[in-house]
DNA sequence: CTATTATGCGTGTACGATAACGCATTCTAC
DNA sequence: GTAGAATGCGTTATCGTACACGCATAATAG
């Protein structure tokens, strides 16, 4: 491998132009930089990471700013997850990830949190901007570079990454595995699909139901579906709304769709019912820590998740790739959609769980 | 963090010798050790990896023996390609990977393939132990680090590690997906499952399709199962033996299940052939670059996979860990049963065919 | 009691990139 | 025409670890 002292020999400079030239500081000329690029090029030069990592100037801090870990049905607990995760790895190189929690329905609560952030003093920020408009605002002028994780805002040009789902496309991915799941040739005998709209109304619930709602129409007309809107992300509060959905007098639904992770308080209704409910069709999102038991018995038959530690994970490392290594990663990342079911479940476990 | 430099100034010593008794090199005294090792845990002492790496002492070499590229129908080219990738990745730290292949039904072959690997004076060696008998033959008096990818040989207790996969569950997994397709109740009218017994008889094929049968089994009573056996892994002449299997005359398959990756070429024979077949359910195995195609038009369903190419990045990573950075990795890994399907192929892409 | 070996430990340098510092030379201004 | 600024570039110390070298002192032999 060539070494900015061969690039300085080969050009006949010393390795304090070279460097000067690759990091654009300081003072050099036109002439020199040119040659300088050019024999980098045929030597194909490319910076080694011990060396940069060891030489250590600065101890770069991040901020991660994202909502409430509880909300959204437990959501963003699992981004928390991959922000500490992401966070120890770091930490071996002497970087910090603070996380700065918010009110994902309160703009305020958006605005003061991402300003104590960039008022820190970190060097970068992870932003869930799910509320686009208050994250803007703020970041109109803020100088250091920031990254999106879960939510996108595309005409935000001066983000350096986006890293994310696409939750219309999982949406139509489920459509196909409900229709899978009904075996029978569906009649129009009053039978219908349930879909559970969770509490909280963020673009990847609408998209989600948009794709789901996209496939079964052009696939399976003679179906209806009956969306329901549940507002409460509370375990208890959950279940008694559901039963005012699923009654024994009336038809059952031949199927349900939750379009997040509350697919648990779901299924944890479910399981408490007599044996009549059981073998409903159940597709959701996420693997949460603790339940899988709900996809082993096949409460729940279908899992959809895009890794949100994961995205939180990656997120941070291109922070660290941007600002500490200099690269120029993607800027934009679609985490891959994962199926989980009983029988794929246990392989999932280690790498969801531990290693990512 | 505390540094070598902190650990001798708390023991009133110098560098070297807490150098020295770090890697039990040299001489020094058993008090003078006793006390380094107390401080180095007080501070919570851990190398740093970059100072590490950069005095690159040696340059370590690892080999990879594997089957040759095209055997298994192709399979072995993706794990080449994990190993080369994982090659360009190492090479940034002056390490280096070299690749061997072996016959993978010659006993001979493996033999003298391996004996060429470790007389080539590398320090690990990734193997993909397929003729088991004849790697613990020559390794029995091997002195290196050595780590099994794809096939494990669990009574091999001097690995390091194992990498693979749960075959058994792939085949249930698959069992499970083919039934969910067959729309309609089964009757037992002469209907089948086609069950494609790929060339090569290795562990992988009998044990996913002892998978698949055995869900059936359990599942589907009604169902005949009718498996056949391929011969050849060359495309024309599998497509002129299945043709024997899949005759208009006849009675067609209800669902076909082809145990690996050369599902593809059942795919290009099926999609040569007049409507009257298309739509038969269709499960196999693996992403092959290029081969996209069959999934977007769903001529194959589903695509299980448990990316052969990690697999084999994986392990030459932890050759590096052990080796180099005196890490000990799990003992077993067992990789993540991916689902694909039109859906979701295209979240898989970038992963799969650039980065993993 | 000296000659030799053994033992414990300190010094110095290399690894590659970084970045502060400062020396020359050239350019500009009055 | 010379002071002062601007420009181009070389030198050097630093990061933490690895490891060769070699200096002392202690132990042992003759």
């Amino acid at each position: 491998m060539a070494t900015i002292k061969d690039i300085a020999e080969a050009a006949g400079i010393s390795i304090g132009t070279v460097d000067r030239i690759i990091h654009n500081r300081g003072r050099y000329s036109r002439a020199t930089a040119d040659k300088v690029r050019r024999i980098m090029k045929e030597l194909n030069y490319s910076p080694n990471i011990h060396a940069r990592g060891l030489k250590k100037t600065r101890n770069y801090s991040f901020a991660a700013v994202i909502p409430e870990e509880y909300q959204d049905s437990g959501y963003w607990k699992l981004v928390a997850d991959g922000i500490n995760r992401a966070s120890e790895e770091l930490s071996s190189f002497c970087k910090k990830a603070e996380m700065y929690h918010f009110d994902r329905y309160s703009s305020d609560s958006c605005v003061h949190t991402l300003k104590s952030a960039l008022d820190s003093g970190c060097d970068g920020i992870l932003i869930a901007p799910v509320i686009p408009e208050a994250v803007q605002d703020v970041l109109g002028d803020a100088d250091i570079p920031f990254l999106f994780i879960d939510t996108d805002i595309p005409d935000e040009n001066k983000r350096i990454a986006y890293i994310g789902q696409d939750s219309y496309q999982s949406g139509v991915l489920s459509g196909k595995l409900m229709l899978m799941m009904l075996k029978k040739e569906v009649t129009n005998n009053g039978e219908y699909i349930l879909i559970i709209d969770p509490p909280g109304s963020n673009y990847h619930l609408k998209s989600r139901i948009a794709g789901f709602r996209s496939y079964m129409e052009k696939n399976c007309t003679s179906l209806m579906l009956k969306q329901v809107k549940i507002d409460t992300d509370d375990e208890r509060l959950f279940h008694s709304e559901i039963a005012g959905h699923i009654k024994e007098t009336e038809q059952l639904p031949c199927g349900i769709y939750v379009a997040n992770s509350s697919v648990y308080y779901l299924a944890s209704y479910l399981e408490k019912l007599t044996e009549k409910y059981t073998g409903i069709p159940v597709i959701g999102y996420d693997l949460i820590p603790g339940k899988e038991r709900f996809v082993e018995n096949e409460t729940i038959n279908f899992i959809l998740t895009q890794q949100p530690e994961e995205q939180a994970r990656l997120g941070l490392m291109m922070l660290y790739d941007v600002l500490v290594l200099n690269r120029h990663p993607e800027s934009e990342v679609i985490m891959p959609l994962h199926i989980i079911t009983k029988e794929n479940l246990h392989t999932f476990r280690k790498e969801i769980f531990q290693t990512g």
